[in-house]
DNA sequence: ATTAAATAGTTTAATATTAAACAATATGTT
DNA sequence: AACATATTGTTTAATATTAAACTATTTAAT
């Protein structure tokens, strides 16, 4: 059968998947103010893109972290001014995370620092191929999230 | 312009390629045979796919991580008796990594325990959509790989 | 009402990684 | 030949992450 050949194909997605992933965001990372990491960021960017408000719980779900993980990020967060960790009054175990002014500022300033990265990019690769290749990404990463509770 | 909203598609294709590469090593460690580690197996498939020897600095520009990372895992690997770590004869400074047999054989039980995953995947995504994705994100990580040095 | 089980969040110990300092060796300049 | 510089690899301190133990609270079962 040719099936080990196909195998080595799909090995050399995901391989040419994870080195973009890699170089991605280590010129990412490069770019973002007051020392944010990228996990940092993405919490900051949910509050804008998702919801105002969340409980730890939720956004380690959310980002697929570690509930221990996410306890580490909020709390570099919280100690800069860029959050508001408070405890729910409905609930004794929740808590209720907030993003603030200051929070809402230190993203938009990342969101500035990087946008140059995105445009001279956009302007080597068509956005609509982009659009393209990101609906197929989509449904392997889709895939992907199902199959990890089988 | 439109520029802000291209930025937004951007950083959607980014997002998705991280969280597959995110899922997707999740999946492949999960498999692997021996504690290997994603970074322990890639050294061990590097010695099949590229070379059957190397400098510990070879493989730390090859995988790009930093000198001590790679220090870290050739020390796992060398413990654990699947590569072999000498002094290069014609260079003080150099050192001299090779593969052992052993080492060879758990990089293909490595490889058996991660085909099904592999096949299954090939099932769902035919094998000739994913080479035309792949050739795209190959130009994609040429271009990320030649940016980072400007 | 008690007790058992599930849930939310934190803490701890271990690991993989990085950046920076370091040691040893090689190369180049004068 | 002597000295400065570059290269190779390791070590150290710091960080982000995970898994597992733990605490506190809520829900379910009897």
């Amino acid at each position: 059968m040719a099936d080990s050949s196909n195998d080595h194909e799909v090995f050399t997605y995901f391989n040419e998947i994870g080195i973009i992933a890699q170089l991605s965001s280590g010129l990412f990372e490069q770019c973002l103010p007051e020392g944010l990491t990228q996990s940092q960021f993405s919490v900051l960017n949910w509050f804008v893109r998702v919801d105002v408000e969340a409980t730890p719980g939720r956004l380690a779900r959310a980002f697929q972290v570690t509930g221990g993980a996410m306890t580490n990020t909020l709390k570099k967060l919280e100690s800069k001014g860029f959050i508001k960790v408070e405890p729910d009054k409905n609930s004794g175990r929740q808590k209720r995370v907030t993003m603030t002014r200051k929070g809402s500022q230190v993203r938009d300033k990342a969101i500035k620092a990087v946008a140059p990265l995105l445009r001279e990019f956009a302007e080597r690769f068509p956005v609509e191929k982009l659009r393209r290749q990101t609906r197929q990404l989509a449904e392997v990463r889709q895939y992907l999230d199902e199959y990890r509770y089988k």
